[in-house]
DNA sequence: GTGTGAGTTCATGTCGACATGAAGTCAAGT
DNA sequence: ACTTGACTTCATGTCGACATGAACTCACAC
């Protein structure tokens, strides 16, 4: 089994990332390549795979935080219970864009003048307005860089 | 149709958010409140409808600059192309979210002392590591509030 | 032996989405 | 009249996830 070890360069560049990405995930602890006689970073495969877990988990919206729980290797009992919960908060969140793009959908095809007015639109959101309670659902943000 | 107009202290209360929330939503355009003589705002049924869009696309992890454009009543040629797009990033995600998910449910399941060396795990990920090209997928982030 | 380019650490800036606080206005209850 | 509490604007702080820049070291080509 040849780990061959790669530069933050190049390991950088084969996921069309920069250095200071990896250097930033290296910080929150994410990572932990080894480092050569000079001191610079060796990525090996395991590595690698950890780079894309981390972008795989960030592209379904979870952050460093909950990442570095998912590749922490510590198998205590908290763990499984961890795991669990991070299942059921990806499940609330693709039923929540389920219900967002059948919205988005309707204001597509919806010739309102406003759509905040149409019936159906509003239809869609009404147990949001009227499920009296606190409509709970903590969730990420920003764009695209 | 009797508009009942709201305060900023109920409306806010109605969806368990801060009014200082709601205030940022105006400042960034996305709501745009009656006000009263003294100038407080007052809430109307659309402004609660376009709350709760605001709330269910957030939970669908677009940023408020994007929900911007969905609720922007402007029926311009480019608005059917930007919605498109955004079902079409919904699309994507949603895609993600199922193999993050499982990615998640076997780091859960399986027993191997450090997941990253586990073959099965590693299989799941090989897409984003051998597809030689760049790994596009610009996304959202941050945490629980 | 001297650039050149990639690497290093450490400090500070940016951006989105609010949070927090100061200072003042306003209507309703006692 | 006066306090109380909800409201107002405007300024500044926070947090996550980087971006950017300064100052330096290192291996290698020429």
């Amino acid at each position: 089994m040849k780990s061959s070890l790669r530069s933050i360069g190049d390991t950088a560049a084969r996921f069309g990332l920069k250095t200071n990405v990896l250097r930033h995930w290296e910080d929150v602890g994410l990572l932990k390549p080894e480092r050569d006689g000079a001191g610079r970073r060796r990525y090996g495969d395991d590595d690698l795979v950890r780079i894309a877990v981390i972008l795989r988990s960030k592209a379904a919206g979870m952050s460093l935080e909950q990442i570095a729980v998912l590749l922490d290797d510590d198998h205590g009992p908290q763990r499984h219970r961890v795991l669990q919960e991070h299942i059921a908060e990806l499940d609330r969140r693709m039923e929540e864009m389920r219900r967002s793009r059948a919205m988005t959908l309707h204001a597509f095809k919806c010739e309102a003048h406003d759509i905040t007015r149409c019936p159906h639109f509003r239809a869609m959101v009404t147990d949001v307005l009227d499920g009296s309670g606190t409509w709970r659902s903590m969730e990420p943000s920003q764009a695209l860089p």
